[in-house]
DNA sequence: TAGATTGTTAATCGATTAACAATC
DNA sequence: TAGATTGTTAATCGATTAACAATC
């Protein structure tokens, strides 16, 4: 009986690590998961069963325990001495960034960057599936873009009020994007991913994610000229 | 004479002092840079002449003593009460970055991902100066895409020996970047811009940046699922 | 068992924030 | 002068790294 109330407790408490680890997971290690994502699928698909932090890192060329805080923080329990089965660390991972189930998305701006986008594939792997794609431009409305049909961007509102869908992929010009992403946020959009390049603003409760290439690009520069 | 070896010594000290902030520019605030260049071109176009840190911090939501100490890192003295003078902050910011003198770079790669990088235009604003685009397909080489003109990429290797050139943007399919990176690497290039869903592996002397699109919708996902 | 690898607790490091005297 | 804003020094915060007992 004693060990029976014991166990639920424990079970419990467990939860609840469990919970406040997933709220809490460093941003750094959010970034990093998508890489060790990528080395695990390798692995798993020449057949290995088993990982360790050491060895993982390695490949990576990060501090191992960096990489074993970080597998902790989705809450799998390795072993010692063998590491963490892969299968189930691949799953843990996702779930921890919101990738097990795919999150359906419209893509707003069919044009080179859209249509770029569409073509990187790896779109799937991280759980993310455009269902739909809106532009402006007559001459491509009704065209497929990589299995998906180009829909009249007067529509977009209609299409998320209807669908609920959380997500836009934003690839239109400059120019159009704050505007755009107003009308967006006011059919009821949950997220943006924002490859213009211009600050949006709208109201806190839209979740924005830039894509900011000058940042990237002033990385380069600094670390270019040492 | 005792006080014209003080201001000798005093110059040196300074000089290197500025010197060994450049060194060490933390690298948050050499990504912040190009959100307060944009913002300062912005009051510059407007005839603002003097900017504030506060006012600055303000209308990037950032805190304001970070600012300063961002804007400190550039070596640039303010005045108390005025502020900063634009036209030499965003000389003292452009400096910091490198991105007084163009960097010219080629471009590898000109499918969809590469004309949208071609078509951005904010990139000469970064000192950026795409001179040569490559690439394989026949039919694109030879024409324009705006404004600079397609070359066969077989040519790569000799244009970069030959014109010395820094630094290249990669915009190849991900099957053929690694190739592709070691005959850049090999020809002499100092940097890649690498926006190819890949980890390139090359000598540690190529400075290579890479746009991660899977780290930045992992920080989307796990911020929606808040 | 011995040794590798884990999870956890403590130490270090770097960036951000706070406090405040100096100054225009 | 008074008040806003600067630059600097100290405190806080969070992430990374180190140390080490637990364990397969």
């Amino acid at each position: 009986m004693n060990g029976r109330l014991d166990n639920t407790e424990n079970r419990h408490l467990k939860e609840r690590k469990v919970l406040d680890r997933i709220k809490s997971i460093p941003l750094p290690a959010i970034r990093r998961y998508p890489s060790y994502l990528r080395r695990l699928k390798k692995y798993e698909s020449e057949g290995v069963l088993w990982i360790s932090a050491t060895t993982l890192a390695e490949d990576l060329s990060l501090s191992s325990i960096l990489v074993r805080k970080d597998l902790a923080c989705t809450g799998l329990e390795g072993r010692p001495k063998y590491g963490f089965p892969i299968e189930p660390l691949i799953c843990a991972i996702e779930k921890s960034l919101g990738w097990d189930n795919a999150t359906d998305a419209i893509l707003v701006g069919a044009g080179n960057l859209g249509t770029a986008l569409m073509g990187y594939g790896g779109f799937t792997q991280y759980g993310l599936k455009i269902i739909a794609v809106f532009d402006s431009d007559p001459l491509k409305i009704g065209e497929m873009i990589h299995g998906v049909k180009i829909l009249d961007i007067e529509k977009t509102a209609d299409f998320i009020a209807r669908t609920k869908i959380p997500m836009a992929v934003l690839t239109v010009p400059a120019a159009y994007a704050q505007l755009i992403a107003m009308k967006l946020s006011d059919a009821g959009i949950k997220g943006i991913w924002n490859f213009a390049p211009i600050k949006l603003k709208l109201s806190n409760d839209v979740i924005i994610q830039r894509v900011d290439l000058a940042s990237s690009f002033a990385e380069l520069s600094s670390r270019l000229k040492k």
